[in-house]
DNA sequence: CGGTATCCTTGACGATACTG
DNA sequence: CAGTATCGTCAAGGATACCG
């Protein structure tokens, strides 16, 4: 077996669909990166995303949490306080994420140059 | 200016967004990849895909073709043959779509050895 | 401060039938 | 063969209020 060898169809097909799963949705990467980014407490991390809820921002964070891409942890300060971070596991999707970042970047310049200004997409 | 400039927390989030927009969804990926493949016509695409209807197919090529990843050519024979490719603007998500496969194989193999098999996600 | 609880809307997606 | 039309379901996400 050779090292490079490529993925069949359908492997490619499961794998890219498990990695939405854990990773897809409108809100999970906004999420990483704002931890990334520094920000650790939850209303941080709710202020930072433009437009994202509390709800949506609680159910998420355990998403992550229960794949072990961000840990949640407590401490017993007074007032009590609770962290976000990544996990080390985490750092594995840097690649999945500067890519995306990447193609975001020029794709967007690349809709700039192209289309007249009232075809921008709005909101964005 | 250097040349490697990080991207600002906003800027990320934004990029990614645009990225999720074009090529996210449970299927746009998935489509990519088949024709990628060598699947041109409608119904090879439809029946290489498990478990896509025809409908949503229908709609994401159109998707597909608006943001210029995937041009659909008509050719006139008798009877009339349609044919799905990639635009050379296409290869340009070749680096996303490895690093989520990649990411989606390793994260598979991952859960694998720390799962007992009851925890498994069924479907899939 | 760090969330839940309720209620609601929307859009993604699916099933099935049909058409030029 | 390459789709559309119609109808239905479901889950993601949003608005607002409230709680320990």
């Amino acid at each position: 077996m050779s090292k490079k060898e490529e993925l069949n169809f359908e492997d490619k097909i499961k794998f890219v669909q498990d990695t939405q799963y854990v990773i897809g949705g409108k809100w999970k990467l906004p999420i990483i990166i704002s931890v990334y980014h520094g920000n650790k407490r939850f209303n941080e991390i709710l202020s930072s995303i433009p437009r994202i809820t509390n709800r949506v921002l609680s159910k998420e964070l355990r998403h992550l949490e229960e794949n072990e891409l961000i840990s949640r942890k407590v401490y017993d300060d007074y007032p009590t306080r609770i962290e976000y971070t990544l996990t080390d596991y985490c750092h594995s999707v840097a690649e999945v994420l500067t890519s995306m970042e990447k193609w975001g970047k020029q794709h967007r310049e690349r809709i700039k140059k192209n289309m007249p200004a009232s075809m921008h997409r709005t909101g964005i």
